[in-house]
DNA sequence: CTGCCTGCAAACTCTTTGCACGAAT
DNA sequence: ATTCGTGCAAAGAGTTTGCAGGCAG
């Protein structure tokens, strides 16, 4: 999907739920789709002030939401306090993700076997799946050697 | 492993490291393995401080990191701001839960592929494996009828 | 007497929320 | 007018940490 047709989605998302689209809103939905890694709440905060310094902190905070709920973008969680965001993809749900605990760099892994299994034990225990994640926490070899990884340019 | 073999393992373990076996930190480490569920740092304060009165929150804090460092105890987060721990299984690190969203029941489950899908995966982006983690959130059947979970009395 | 441990309380990080003002309908 | 959206700053939740005193070796 493209970003444009992504945009139009929102606004019809917005409009559907009787929100507006307010500059702010827009703003905070195109820094998101310029991202090309996994964001943070404080880093999309900064991209959309870029392009629209009125947007607040507070307002980059309540339009999260919107956003995950509207299936246009994903929340991942990797174990840390803090909670990591990117545009959804169509295979979206059955990605795992490899975690480089040196950097914090996310990779994304299509997992479509993860639906199978979410179903199988749930029903085992009287529960519907809702979603499920995978994850692998893993050093980057070149860390070991180099001391920085070459993933992220930090 | 038998709690009080645990028990000991702990205490060698601290030895060990040059860190001393005080009353507060074998409460804690008591409190934790009473504990039939996953619990949360608060709860395992409060059981502590059922044994032993003088524990503090930042003992607490400051001894659950030996705790999972030695192996004894996992820590499991299952996306939420607060972080849950179990005992640990002779099937470490091989265990997905499943995660009741209505009651915040925790269900392990023996995954033993998830050993193997987390090398195949890491080797292919030129990383080692930590760990790996798989969660699926699901709603409770039950819930969805009566109102309130069967799992857990609340 | 030297250094590890402790409790207390303050600090910290990330996120949420109350409030009053401003914009849209 | 009325409702919705906003920025600011304060509050909140969970966790970490600086400090002064206490206990062990």
């Amino acid at each position: 999907m493209s970003t444009e047709a992504s945009r139009d989605k929102f606004k019809a998302f917005l409009v559907a739920k009787g929100l507006r689209p307010t500059s702010q809103r827009l703003a905070i939905f195109d820094a998101a789709f310029a991202q090309n890694e996994h964001f943070t709440a404080e880093e999309l905060l900064a991209n959309a002030r870029a392009l629209d310094e009125s947007v607040s902190r507070a307002t980059v905070y309540r339009t999260l939401p919107i956003l995950t709920g509207s299936a246009l973008l994903r929340e991942i969680d990797i174990g840390k306090n803090i909670k990591y965001y990117a545009p959804s993809r169509e295979d979206n749900g059955q990605q795992a993700q490899v975690i480089c605990i040196d950097c914090d760099k996310i990779f994304e892994i299509n997992a479509p076997f993860m639906d199978w299994y979410g179903n199988t034990v749930s029903s085992k225990l009287g529960l519907t799946p809702v979603s499920q994640r995978l994850q692998v926490s893993a050093h980057c070899n070149a860390f070991q050697t180099t001391g920085h990884c070459a993933h992220r340019n930090n």
